[in-house]
DNA sequence: TGAAATATCCTCATTACTGAGGATAGAAAT
DNA sequence: ATTTCTATCCTCAGTAATGAGGATATTTCA
């Protein structure tokens, strides 16, 4: 398979989308957008399967209804015949590939929800991250298109495991407080092993936390000169020079 | 740019390599392989910079003698005329892009170092973290050959910020000392929401690292006055008033 | 090629922080 | 009961950082 300069640019692009560090959303809707020109299609959804709920969650969509996606995540999606069988692929899958084209046009799921708004032939990829369905990129094309191709599943397929990668990334980042936690605790641990009392913490935290000297009295209601004589004290017993020596003291141990 | 079938497999086959979740050596082991195979090179060598060392280390190579490679560790990447030049930039770059290859063919770097391993036209890539330099791709051809076009700079351009990400994951792995790389990605995500330059996120990465400004001005070499230019642009796009709003911004979100 | 972005350099006034020297009152430990 | 620790307050000299105003050369990009 070779590519035209145009999807050369566009696999190219996606790369360095994959690469950037959006957040998983944001990284969805790039994706997607780009997924739609490079394989000619014109519709594009994309969920973030939630196991506690059992649902498919965080809706990310490119030219379909919001009134008819929301009619999946309330009804279609619980008696969805094929989405959870695509689910279950590794790989790039068309709905053609797991169902018959004539059965299909014939469900409920068909008629009352895709082609309601147009999508009649569709691919779907789901990104795994140990076991756990991270995310997916539907790709749908219209009426008056055909099926997907093998060199477009091929494509697709090539930019799966790179998508599934960045989506890991985004989901890691975002794990939420974890760089609030992590420094509460390096800052609990700095403190434990200097020998800073209960006051000395606390203005050690509200230095972190970005505020000035002058802040952190009027915070505490004390005097400016008292946070300074605190903030002495914990300079010299941790052995450094200044408030940003304190955070990669902190940080890096 | 289109890409032949050959080459679209390669690109394909890198992609997946970058997201298979390979440690860094192995990774930039199996990229190399193939940026030859795509670049229609001979000589793969491939360097993580040290900070504290202030030298290249953890050598992966192919195709070059390890006493060679063993002289350029103990020797010449200490008075390497074309690497620190190199590694400052933030895209592939030839090294006749650098140096007139005339001049270049008389150093004693070039007649004592790479052509005593046959290596003549060379193209490096630096990935880059947060202003730390996490790992090189170095791309050399034989006398017989050419140098590298355009077209095989753009290619290696668009599996650069890849690869980048890739050795990032790898090393967020690798790494014992979780905070710092927490530290370093948590930088990276900050520096790009608000469009950070190379340079800037350098200094950014600086100043969390606790330096003073006129430090980091001797670091990087260059005035007191510019680096003060530098976190001034860095406050204004980040929407903050001092270097310890810079910890807390970057560290809490 | 021309515009925009980037990296580099500069001054000057002002503010914030650091270091070194105190003092005092109360709590905790020996 | 005395010492040590902690929290609070103070001055003052010196250093570092900030904000606002530039300028210029190079690189990038449309």
């Amino acid at each position: 398979m070779n590519l035209t300069t145009k999807e050369t640019d566009l696999v190219f692009s996606i790369m360095a989308d994959l690469s950037y560090g959006y957040a998983s959303s944001e990284l969805r809707r790039r994706v997607g957008l780009k997924l739609l020109d490079l394989l000619d299609a014109q519709y594009f959804a994309s969920y973030v399967w939630n196991t506690t709920e059992n649902a498919f969650c965080e809706r990310v969509s490119i030219n379909m209804s919001d009134d008819n996606l929301g009619a999946y995540e309330q009804h279609f999606q619980f008696c969805d015949p094929i989405t959870p069988v695509l689910q279950r692929r590794r790989k790039a899958t068309c709905v053609s590939e797991i169902m018959p084209r004539s059965r299909f046009e014939r469900t409920e799921f068909f008629n009352d929800f895709l082609a309601n708004d147009g999508l009649h032939y569709g691919v779907n990829y789901y990104a795994y991250s140990g076991g756990t369905n991270i995310g997916d990129l539907r790709i749908w094309r219209g009426r008056n298109k055909e099926d997907f191709s093998h060199r477009e599943l091929d494509i697709l397929n090539a930019i799966g495991p790179a998508f599934t990668n960045a989506m890991r990334g985004a989901m890691a980042r975002e794990k939420t407080t974890q760089g609030k936690v992590d420094l509460v605790t390096a800052l609990e641990q700095a403190a434990n092993g200097a020998m800073l009392t209960a006051r000395e913490k606390e203005i050690c935290a509200a230095v972190l936390a970005g505020l000035s000297d002058q802040q952190i009295a009027t915070k505490y209601g004390i005097s400016f000169t008292t946070v300074r004589s605190h903030i002495k004290h914990i300079y010299g017993k941790l052995g450094i020079t200044g408030r940003t020596q304190l955070l990669s003291r902190v940080i890096m141990h």
